[in-house]
DNA sequence: ATTTAGCACTCGAATACAAAGAGTGCTAAC
DNA sequence: GTTAGCACTCTTTGTATTCGAGTGCTAAAT
């Protein structure tokens, strides 16, 4: 096992190279402060934590880079607990605090601020809204051959689709049935919708809508179809300021990934509850192969609806965006879990 | 003024750059089954058309590359009028083939399929609603506190937006005030709705609607404030396919540059109808030092809605590029104005 | 009067080499 | 167990050298 020399050496040998981005020898390890023995000893231990795969080198007589091993050890065990400026928490607070701007734009700001204060790329998966309830269905003829259809939900989500009407239906008609789905399906949360919808309406539908099919595929859109809420990104570019993508294949590589909406959402898509780090090849996506992400889900009650990720180098500020994420998440639910419950 | 050889000599040069994005020398170009004279007659011609400010050199000894001014001459004067494979042309108009999809994701594909058969990236300003016309206001209540208001144009776009509703209303009062909306409003541009909200309608909604402001402020950003479609960006990562941005700091500023919105509005604002080709520092942007940007505009009938783009290089392949940019904003105006003038 | 062959010259890119510097591992002394 | 010392390794930096592609200019050829 470790001794409490070699996991001090192992973090300050992280937390410089996180500083500096340069490999780390022993001879200014020694000059640091903190440390009271010789570079020999220093060496020695180096040595060892290379052996049990913490450290590396990036050629024979380099100085030591953390490993995937030692990052994830230091995550683990090493982390001194961060805490957060003033600035940083008002900045935070100060997302949510305009309620006016309607959810979508407090989300995207979430992202923005999220990347401007970390200098990483932010990635925030806003809230899905399967749990919300229908308020009201519409149908609204544009002209003869089609018209919109609208769904509203208790938390103001507003859903539209334009589909094809069959030949010579009446407004009346449409007037009727727009009746009847409200009748039946006030209330029903978007989840159920979709199965809602075959159960008691399809029969309906399929006498009024000749081409029904586009209107149920709307709806199943709006509930199983899309069960994730829009993804945000911010500060895509700041990838660009880290030394080891000075590379511009490196670049291209994470570049590509981000503008694949499905592969950022597979890469966020939540898993445990808490804030969650994945290093390196951790990450089943082959572009993160030199990246960290940093995830956490935020929650309405006790249903996780979003996450909210910093995507970095591994060479990551682990403490400081770990208190961040950790705490935005927080804020988020809190204010969202009071939102919600206004609602209803 | 230039001389038939000289042109001749530089439309070699320019082509050839194009394709290799290496200088071109004199020796080299001899060699082409084309010319008939030799490397040191060409030599002559080179320093001609150098001096007359068409050439530059990256060095003294170099070969010769396409100034601004000599990409400026050739796409008004030199360019060889391309055509369309029949593959292209399919793959264009499949983007309009499907018009269940609806406009937005039309558009976005517009944009994808751009990218695609160019190898640039594309950019296409989705068509502004400002000529459409409201064919349905509604006020949907969520609860006691806020309503979501919704506006249907004609064309099947919808607009929508949360609004705090003043203490102690009547359901049956929202519902007399959009009666009265629908009224005085249908039929009416969006770009005049602005104005004859305030004209005809501000007085009643004061009167039914405490924070009035905030619907005004919704209807606003439908017609005035959102004067402008959505922007969609294809191919963003394109640019790293270019030898002469093997730079890290050459595509940051691009990259960053895509980033911002504002910034790309500005780029590709329509001015002139017809095809627009602006050349590195032709555009006013400094990120696009080193590219250029080909735009069209498209139309509903003669009224212009929207542009589409294509920015790459300054070494792009002009020909083909315009070709395809005035091809595919012809067929966007025509399928768009059948599928307008359908509408009413 | 053009055109072209020939030649000296320039510059960048590639190669080789040496020296410097940072770092390691190991041994022997503390 | 710690550390000083030293040989060794590998990268970085700088310098010189060569090679090749290209130019400009002059003088000969057409």
């Amino acid at each position: 096992m470790l001794t409490d020399r070699q996991l001090f050496i192992l973090q300050i040998i992280i937390d410089d190279f996180i500083r500096s981005a340069q490999p780390v020898g022993s001879r200014n390890l020694a000059k640091k402060e903190e440390i009271s023995f010789s570079p020999a000893t220093i060496r020695n231990e180096m040595a060892d934590l290379e052996e049990m795969g913490f450290l590396e080198k990036t050629h024979t007589s380099s100085g030591r880079v953390p490993s995937e091993k030692g990052y994830r050890y230091y995550v683990d065990h090493l982390l001194s607990p961060g805490s957060l400026r003033r600035s940083e928490r008002t900045a935070i607070h100060s997302i949510f605090a305009d309620r006016q701007e309607g959810l979508e734009k407090a989300v995207q700001n979430a992202a923005t601020i999220l990347s401007e204060l970390t200098n990483y790329t932010s990635i925030v998966l806003g809230p899905k809204f399967n749990d919300h309830r229908v308020k009201r269905l519409q149908i609204i003829p544009i002209d003869t051959q089609s018209a919109v259809a609208i769904i509203v939900t208790d938390t103001g989500h507003v859903e539209n689709r334009i589909f094809t009407l069959p030949e010579g239906i009446e407004p009346s008609d449409i007037e009727k049935m727009v009746n009847i789905l409200n009748d039946r399906l006030t209330g029903v949360p978007l989840a159920e919708l979709h199965r809602k919808i075959y159960k008691e309406t399809a029969e309906l539908m399929r006498r009024h809508l000749h081409n029904y099919e586009a209107v149920l595929h709307m709806f199943a859109e709006a509930s199983g179809g899309s069960p994730i809420g829009k993804l945000f990104i911010g500060g895509k570019t700041n990838i660009f300021n880290q030394p080891e993508f000075r590379d511009v294949e490196k670049v291209r590589l994470v570049m590509d990934m981000m503008e694949k909406e499905q592969d950022m959402y597979e890469l966020i898509r939540p898993t445990e509850t808490g804030v969650q780090v994945r290093i390196g090849t951790e990450n089943a996506e082959q572009a993160m192969e030199d990246c960290s992400l940093i995830t956490a889900s935020y929650s309405v009650g006790d249903e996780p609806v979003g996450t909210i990720a910093i995507l970095g180098p591994k060479r990551m500020e682990y403490s400081r965006v770990i208190t961040l994420v950790d705490f935005l998440s927080h804020d988020m639910t809190k204010v969202l879990t009071r939102l919600y419950n206004t609602r209803t």
